[in-house]
DNA sequence: CTGAAAGCGCTTACAG
DNA sequence: CTGAAAGCGCTTACAG
């Protein structure tokens, strides 16, 4: 004998559409847009029928309709040189507090240091229109400027000051924070200076900094050493070239911690004398920094709140409290600790 | 006198759609949207007004309506616990590059480690109508798995293994990573084990398999401890109370290099010798911890490499190489260094 | 409190 | 190679 068992589909089969869920609740689909937003406006009794329609349908409303028909995309997109910096993450992290329970999505896009990427990234994510845009870093390529100032997005550049934010900016001076660690070596009586840094125009602002406090205090010009990435084997890599071109070194300055591990890990290796022969800095009070003996003397920089300052600032423009641009400083603070 | 300047706006006010393209182009809208998805069915001649137009213009398609029309969204969308932590990044990464050139946008949402969060995620992403979904670790709620089954968004769960994926996954076995620093250590003589960890999925397989291990190999149960959170702080105070709760603990396991660094640290600063007294041994392969003296043992995963799959994976199903589901074992390697 | 109509800005057939 | 028509799934006025 043949028992032939035919099951009746439970779930449904295909995407519910907003018509679906109406015609389940016995209503229109208007009705059910509004118990999806404005609940208040709907009877109760509408709004039960309408909400076990949603859960039986599992409906998920599609979001590219509803973007087009309201003109708000409910999103809020973030541009990242990389998210592999954890540092970066706490100011994304900063975004995301900022934002939560207004309905806006943060959408991360990571362009990975690459001036084409952040071009492309930005289009992609424009195309998408974000109702707010926060970045690491100014935007300098001319075309994205004038390219958002026509939008009426809310932007908000951050990890850095300019006198012309494409609309605001929340940031800190990078060559106050150069400035203040040649000033540190300086007072501490060092007079060989050198710096360790990439390419980006964050780590060369520090290294401007840097060196005009340098020449301002009457030292010799810092010897400038370019790391071939950041990473800690990159920061001895750069340590060791700076031993071998300048060795009356007396004090380096690494635009990142992790470069300043590396430098400090170098100098454990080679027997060097910490602080005593030679003082260590970094930027960004890096977790292992502090834990580290010698534990690192640094920069330690407001990532958390910048990003979170941001994002209100975002959202205040958002919703109409057009309080003008913005330039917002939150400084920085020279940590000392046992490294110099 | 008075000079009265009148200034032609010389960009566009307002955003340009593919209407006024077309007018200024002197051809139709489908002309348009044609030039710009399959610019071989259009005439060159007219390519190039369009391309004029376009970037007069500076048109950029409202995607919002080009996903409704088209049911393609040009989404791909990564769920991460977090993005905090640098070897997620490298799983990202690897997806990332897994998409250049498919024209999709990789969109990134952090959860923070959050049941719920996850939840609201998820649903708030699967409503952008993504085309490739990758999530870190396995989707356990079994709410979201039926939503996903019944959707035909293909999704590649990553970072752990599972007979029964949603759709496919690409992992190592956690449980195994765990078994195989346990015979590490028992192989080196070392009896009494104890573990730390967080309260992740993947930290407690990774717990189940050292255990388990152990007893195999007819060693006493090992001194299981939790992690406050995953920092080096965090390894530094589970070291101290292991401890304290089991003082002949000679080799502990760490779900995470950055608690293992803060086990390292802590018994650096205790005066406890490594390995000869206490062997540690991580899991991820950090860079921090091939730069320490002592060097960290570590299990090496394949963090970029199950991101490159899973993007692979997911852009085979998309394109209709249904290959069925698959379960990708990627597999992990002991690093045995000085710390063990 | 509810619904019919129009429209958001594109793309997909289809016809030429 | 090009375009007119219809429609994607919602929301926004507007009317009742």
């Amino acid at each position: 004998m043949l028992t032939l068992c035919i099951h009746e589909a439970e779930t449904p089969l295909a995407k519910a559409r907003i018509e679906d869920v109406a015609a389940r609740a016995g209503t229109s689909p208007v009705t059910v847009s509004r118990a999806l937003r404005s609940p208040a406006k709907v009877a109760p009794e509408t709004r039960a029928r309408i909400a076990e329609a949603i859960a039986a349908l599992e409906y998920i409303p599609n979001m590219a309709a509803s973007s087009l028909a309201s003109r708000r995309s409910g999103i809020a997109a973030m541009l990242v040189p990389t998210i592999g910096n954890s540092v970066f993450a706490e100011t994304v992290r900063g975004v995301s507090d900022a934002l939560a329970g207004t309905g806006l999505q943060l959408l991360i896009g990571d362009y990975a240091y690459s001036d084409q990427g952040e071009r492309d990234l930005m289009r992609a994510l424009i195309g998408r229109q974000p109702e707010a845009l926060v970045v690491i870093g100014v935007i300098r390529d001319p075309e994205l400027r004038t390219l958002l100032k026509r939008l009426d997005v809310p932007v908000v550049e951050t990890w850095d000051l300019t006198d012309t934010p494409v609309d605001s900016v929340v940031g800190f001076s990078n060559p106050g924070a150069g400035a203040a660690i040649a000033t540190h070596f300086l007072t501490r009586g060092r007079r060989r200076l050198a710096f360790v840094g990439g390419t980006d125009d964050r780590a060369e602002a520090r290294a401007r900094g840097f060196a005009q406090a340098a020449r301002d205090e009457g030292a010799a010009p810092p010897h400038i050493e370019h790391s071939q990435g950041i990473s800690i084997a990159a920061g001895r890599g750069a340590l060791a070239r700076i031993l071998a071109a300048a060795p009356a070194t007396d004090a380096v300055f690494f635009a990142t911690d992790v470069l300043a591990v590396g430098g400090l890990l170098e100098c454990q290796s080679r027997g060097i004398e910490i602080p005593t022969q030679l003082a260590i800095a970094g930027l960004g009070d890096l977790e292992i920094g502090r834990e580290l003996t010698p534990a690192l003397t640094t920069v330690q920089i407001p990532a958390y709140a910048m990003g979170h300052r941001a994002g209100e600032l975002a959202l205040a423009r958002r919703a109409g409290h057009n309080p003008g641009p913005a330039i917002v400083d939150l400084g920085f603070t020279i940590v000392a600790r046992q490294s110099s």
